[in-house]
DNA sequence: TCTGGGGTCCTAGGACCC
DNA sequence: TCTGGGGTCCTAGGACCC
């Protein structure tokens, strides 16, 4: 039998501004946008448990988080200090394992088939795992082990904080049926909203639908939908994840129609994203230039060019990019660049010709 | 009331090629 | 009156996840 598991780390930045000042696990510790006194923009990548009991969570605007808790914590993320938390993490894991999926800067896949064989030693393994990850990273996770990626994404769900929740094949719907549609991973907030207004309100609801129903209502994603929900998923776990693009966006402290004031921080963000380009030795072939205007309609224009690594171009194109597509009756709230067409260029340096 | 910054994957039409 | 078919790339948009 297949046996998977989702190591998520709990509260994950936080955690991380936790290692290095400790004083701030007793407080409300926010980590995202600046409040400004309440009046900024942005909103809580993520806070720790005791500004969760006051009401703050992930993705709030951070103006709202300020109302409740002007008090608390706030900090600024550090992303590179959090990738190499993310990477001690990833090599800890990778002693138990041999092989890990990683599938976002705090969640980590391990299929553990050839490791254990039944419940308690799946169950003895994870409490290893998560051992190790903290006395070694000093960071807490969560475990969720079952015979698939949905099911151990869904029990690591309900693992938290700090916990660790087996699921077995047996068990999987008896777990899953129960739970909101809502909460089916890969369901989001337009799905959920189709599938009640079908009167389908629970997974379980769900798995009793027609395929054929599900496939007139949303074509092939459909069939996805009846056998997620009947916890059919042979996703195998796998390593080597390659990465197919890299952005950076901003959004203005103040919606502005200036070109100036545009272009200037396209190329700023341009410069920054070229530099990470470039560390990572990538050369791409497409620029795309995203615009979110004042009203939130979001519109993105691309480009494609001859394949380079030269970072200068990213801000050459998505600046002519620009000019060509700017809607100047409105004004704009955050602008993003992103390139793709991503290739390692180690070997090729005629690319630079 | 206010709504970020990283990403991924899918779809669909049109261009283009054979 | 008739207007292939298949494959790939490009571009735009949308949904989703953390």
């Amino acid at each position: 039998m297949r046996t998977i598991m989702l190591i998520d780390m709990d509260y994950f930045f936080a955690a991380c501004e936790e290692i290095k000042r400790p004083e701030l696990k007793s407080r409300p510790t926010i980590v995202g946008a600046d409040p400004k006194g309440g009046r900024g923009r942005g909103v809580v990548m993520t806070c720790n448990y005791v500004a969760r009991k006051l009401g703050i969570h992930s993705a709030m605007p951070i103006s709202s988080a300020y109302k409740i808790a002007p008090e608390a914590e706030y900090l600024p993320m550090d992303y590179s200090y959090y990738e190499r938390k993310s990477n001690e993490a990833l090599s800890i894991i990778k002693r138990f394992s041999g092989a890990a999926e990683q599938v976002s800067i705090d969640e980590f896949f391990i299929d553990v088939s050839l490791k254990v064989s039944n419940h308690d030693e799946a169950l003895r393994l994870a409490e290893k795992v998560k051992a190790a990850i903290s006395s070694e990273a000093m960071l807490p996770c969560s475990i969720g082990i079952s015979s698939t990626k949905l099911v151990a994404k869904m029990a690591c769900e309900k693992a938290k904080p700090n916990g660790i929740k087996f699921v077995g094949e047996a068990e999987s719907k008896e777990f899953m049926w129960p739970l909101p549609v809502g909460e089916l991973y890969g369901v989001g907030a337009k799905t959920r909203e189709r599938l009640e207004k079908m009167g389908y309100k629970t997974i379980g609801d769900l798995s009793k639908v027609n395929v054929m129903a599900l496939m007139d209502e949303f074509d092939s994603f459909g069939i996805e939908l009846h056998n997620l929900s009947n916890c059919i998923d042979p996703r195998e776990v796998v390593e080597n994840y390659e990465i197919k693009s890299i952005g950076k966006e901003y959004t203005f402290g103040k919606d502005t129609k200036d070109d100036s004031e545009v272009i200037k921080s396209i190329k700023e963000l341009s410069a920054s994203l070229g530099k990470d380009v470039s560390a990572k030795k990538f050369s791409f072939k497409s620029v795309t230039l995203k615009l979110r205007y004042m009203d939130f309609t979001e519109h993105m224009h691309s480009r494609s060019i001859r394949p380079t690594g030269l970072p200068g171009e990213i801000a050459k194109t998505a600046v002519e990019i620009y000019l060509e597509n700017v809607d100047r009756t409105k004004k704009i709230r955050k602008i993003g660049v992103r390139v793709s067409g991503l290739q390692d260029y180690k070997n090729q340096k005629l690319l630079f010709n």
